[in-house]
DNA sequence: CGCCAGGTTGATTTCGCTCAAGCAATGTGG
DNA sequence: CCACATTGCTTGAGCGAAATCAACCTGGCG
C-alpha cells in the first residue's frame, strides 16, 4: 500500500467526497498519490476572487465546497457572469490548457474551500494518463457547446426569454423541486449579476422580474424564486412549446 | 462523373501539406498509417453542407483545401455564422468529443477538399496518444475563450465595432497586408454572411458598410475589401487605442 | 445618525430591427 | 433575344426593446 501524504489541514483527495464527479475521478491510486501531495487547499469567503482576468495561470482550482462565479469584464466596466462553478467543478483550466493568461476572473460567492493544483502536476498528470486530457476534452466541449448556444440566443431571444432559460438552467442545477410540479431557487447572486448572466442592464433585470412576478410566471423574494410551473418558462423560449 | 471515396486518388496523410499545422502533427508513423488507411476524402463544392444540426457525430472533418463555415440556427431562422475553417483546421470535433450530436452545421464557401475520420478511429488514437488529446484540448480552450470573448463584445460593443473587431480578425486569419501599412480582404462571404458572424441583421450590416465607407475606413467593392490603415479599425474598437 | 451600495421606478433616447420598396445581376424558359 | 423570375443588396420609414439618465427608496453599518 502506498504511502498517503495527507494534508494536515487540508481536506484529502482520497477522502473527497467531490471526486467522483470531477474529472480526477479517472486517476489511480499513485497519481493521487502525486495529485493530493501538491494541491494546495484554502478557504474563501464571499467577495475574495481566486484570479483575476490578466493574471498568469498557474494552476487549475477543484471547487471542493461552496459556489464561485467566473466574470470577464471590459474596460469601460461592461461585464458579463459566465458561469456558476459548483463543488467537483474545475475553474482556470481554460487558460491553463490554451497556455493563456486568465481571460476571466474567479469570484467566491458563497463560503468555499477550493484546492489548487499547479501546472506541473497538472502537465504530468495529463501526460501519463489519457484518460484525463480525455475528461477535459469532454468538459471543454461542452462548454464550448453551451457558449455557442448562449451566442445565438442573445442575438435570437428577448431579455425575457434569456432570463427564462436563464432560470431553468439554474434550477436544473441549483435548484430543488417539489412533488407538486413547483420549484425553488436560492442563490446568492444579485440583481446585477442575474442581469451580467443573460448581458442585459440592472434596470432591464428589474423591470423583466416585476413583469415575470405579474404575469405569475415566478414569485421572488429576496434572492429567492419560486417557479410553480415550469411549463410556464418552457413557453416563455418558445411560445409554440407545451400546447 | 460521381465523386469517389476514394484513397487511391485522395490525399495522403503522409505526403499532406497541412498536417504539420493541425492537431495530428504529433502523430508517429504507425500512427499516421492508421489515420491514413481510415480515413475517407471528398471533395465538396460550394453550397454543399458536410453535416447539418441534429445529425449524429459518427466523426471529424479535416478541411485539407478550401474554406468551411460553421453555422448554428434556431427554429426561426435565426442564425449566427460562429467561424471559419480554412486548411489544417479540423470542424466537428466539439461534438464527437462531447458525445453529442451535431449542434451545429458546416458548409462549404469555396471548392474544398475534406477528410472523414471515423470515430473508432479517433478514440483509438486519443487513448493511446496523451500528446493528441493535449493537442485538442488546447485547441478547444482556444476556441472557448474566443466564444467568451465575443459573449462580452456582443453585449458590450455596437454593430460597427463588432464589425471593425471582426474585419480585424478576417484579415488576420484569411487578409494579406501590404508594404504601406494597407489591408485587403477577399473572401467568399455574402452580406448576410458577414452579419450573421457579427450578430446583426443584413439590412444593419449594409448600413455600417455603407457608413465605414463614408468614414473612410474601409473600402468595399464586391466581396474584397481594402483597408488603408489597421489603426482606424482598432480605434473603432476602443477609442482611446493609437493615442 | 449619515452614508452608501443595491434596488426599484419613471422619463427619455437611441440603436438597431422590421417592414417595405426599389434595383442590379444572374438565370430561365419561351 | 427578350420577358420574367429569382436572389442579393441597398435604402427609406417607422417602430420598439432595451439602454441610459435620473430620482428615490430601502436596509445595513460604521
Amino acid at each position: 500500500m502506498p504511502t498517503q501524504h495527507t494534508n494536515a489541514t487540508g481536506p484529502n483527495c482520497f477522502t473527497c467526497q467531490v471526486r467522483e464527479k470531477t474529472e480526477w475521478c479517472v486517476l489511480d491510486e499513485t497519481e493521487l498519490n502525486l495529485i493530493n501531495a501538491g494541491k494546495v487547499s484554502r478557504k474563501y469567503l464571499p467577495g475574495e476572487t481566486i484570479f483575476s482576468e490578466g493574471d498568469s495561470s498557474e494552476g487549475i482550482y477543484c471547487i471542493e465546497s461552496g459556489l464561485v462565479g467566473v466574470r470577464k469584464s471590459d474596460a469601460d466596466g461592461n461585464s458579463v457572469l459566465l458561469f456558476l462553478a459548483s463543488p467537483g467543478d474545475t475553474v482556470g483550466y481554460r487558460s491553463l490548457l490554451a497556455g493563456e493568461e486568465h481571460k476571466s476572473s474567479a469570484e467566491v460567492l458563497e463560503p468555499s474551500t477550493v484546492c489548487f493544483i499547479d501546472q506541473t502536476t497538472v502537465r504530468e498528470l495529463l501526460t501519463h494518463n489519457p484518460s484525463l486530457g480525455l475528461r477535459f476534452l469532454q468538459r471543454a466541449s461542452k462548454d464550448l457547446g453551451d457558449a455557442d448556444e448562449r451566442i445565438l440566443h442573445n442575438v435570437s431571444l428577448s431579455v425575457r426569454a434569456r432570463f427564462a432559460h436563464l432560470l431553468l438552467v439554474l434550477i436544473d442545477q441549483h435548484g430543488s423541486k417539489s412533488d407538486d410540479g413547483s420549484s425553488n431557487l436560492n442563490l446568492p447572486l444579485s440583481r446585477q449579476d442575474l442581469a451580467a448572466m443573460i448581458g442585459t442592464s440592472p434596470e432591464s433585470m428589474s423591470r423583466t422580474i416585476k413583469k415575470l412576478e405579474d404575469d405569475g410566471v415566478a414569485k421572488f423574494s429576496g434572492r429567492s424564486v419560486h417557479i410553480p410551473t415550469l411549463e410556464n418558462l418552457l413557453s416563455e423560449i418558445d411560445p409554440e412549446a407545451g400546447l
